[in-house]
DNA sequence: AAAAATATTTAGATTTGTCTAAAATATTTT
DNA sequence: AAAATATTTTAGACAAATCTAAATATTTTT
């Protein structure tokens, strides 16, 4: 089945807000879509002529079965897009957002398949966030502060658990950023320090402490 | 300036029906478009007071300088992805169409030049026909019959002069097709044939005769 | 449990792009 | 140059997606 660029964008944001109330709202959705609730009601119908969602006026609406393994569809197209433009276009990772946003409704299911191939099956996008698989599942991604990466082993950072302005100086001096390729090449005991490697970057060395407040998730490869 | 989806297939369709009449009249677009001539009308009006086109009532209209400007870009967006389809996702040829014809409408010209960088500014589709250049300009292509391209330059395969089946069956088994990459390894002087190399295929030998109705245009490139 | 506040839906408009049917204009034929 | 034909435009309607303002339902407060 095909739905209009509108109906994605609706079932995507219902399915960014069911994650944390189970009934969504008119108004939250509204505002989330950055639009007025008499529009969402509007298109809540449709949706619901459409089997897509469980709705009852008054009292909120949620993806049924159909629908999240739509919405599903289209975050999987977005995030791989999103990959593209920064991991083969060399884009930033703070500027993708908006191309993705219009390269994601176009609607080949090849084209899917074939982009997917051809950037090597990624599991996490730029920003950190995984990439749903063809059949619709989330890759379920363990993250592991980066001093309990094994050597060897290549993650992702997806977090940082301190945001402080010193934190963030260093990581940046590093190039260390949400998204980032990064391998252990050797710990240090004696200190805990250790010798890491962010892809297209020389080596260098960060300190035990900040190991524990980088985490990453398991890339998988290797 | 941003024009919609619809627009911009307008604006593209009257700038091919340019190409053989001077003034080109309502019935021809909307056939073209496959829609009725007063859609065609309506859209008219529209492009008429965004001031991309002359149009004098009845009297049939065309592009103005701003109008062939916005065409070519659109154009190129179009090419630029029919290359990425084929050449990066292995698509073939004759599928990529209505899939370029989603992605070319995606407007971001950031987007547009680092794909054109990271396909090798490409001055030739998968279809043989000229990508525009960043400023708008047609690259001008001199096609040379194959037996009159200089051994070890490359060229892409433009046309065929000979469409009958026989010729096609062999095209074919040689795996040259319009937009082939081919080289001239070494021509015979003695019966004019020539060993040739299609890209990603084995070197052949081909005879003068053939060379002769295979057409193909300078690759630049080298 | 009524009143007040908040949230949601409906009614009716608007914009974009399309359509059919009818009217207006241009072109061709006799 | 009048009649017949073909083309183009207008008038009016429709679907999708949106909006404002008004009506209705729910929730919270007192």
């Amino acid at each position: 089945m095909k739905f209009s660029a509108s109906e994605e964008n609706y079932i995507k944001s219902i399915y960014g807000l069911q994650g944390k109330t189970e009934k969504v709202n008119t108004n939250s959705l509204a505002v989330h879509m950055n639009t007025r609730a008499a529009s969402v009601t509007d298109m809540l119908k449709k949706l619901k002529s459409k089997k897509l969602i469980e709705y009852k006026k008054y009292y909120g609406f949620r993806l049924n079965e159909f629908g999240n393994r739509e919405a599903l569809r289209i975050i999987r197209r977005h995030r791989l897009w999103e990959f593209f433009l920064v991991k083969k276009l060399g884009m930033d990772w703070d500027k993708v957002h908006p191309i993705a946003e219009e390269l994601e409704h176009v609607s080949s299911n090849d084209l899917i398949k074939r982009l997917d191939n051809y950037l090597g099956q990624p599991k996490i996008d730029p920003h950190g966030d995984p990439i749903p698989d063809a059949q619709g599942k989330m890759p379920v991604l363990k993250q592991v502060s980066l001093d309990n990466l094994p050597p060897k082993k290549t993650g992702i950072v997806s977090s940082v658990s301190s945001q402080t302005h010193q934190m963030m100086e260093m990581l940046n001096h590093y190039g260390i950023g949400i998204g980032s390729q990064i391998k252990v090449l050797k710990s240090f005991d004696f200190d805990g320090s250790l010798q890491i490697k962010i892809s297209k970057q020389p080596a260098c060395t960060i300190s035990g402490q900040t190991a524990q407040n980088i985490f990453v998730y398991d890339d998988q490869k290797e």
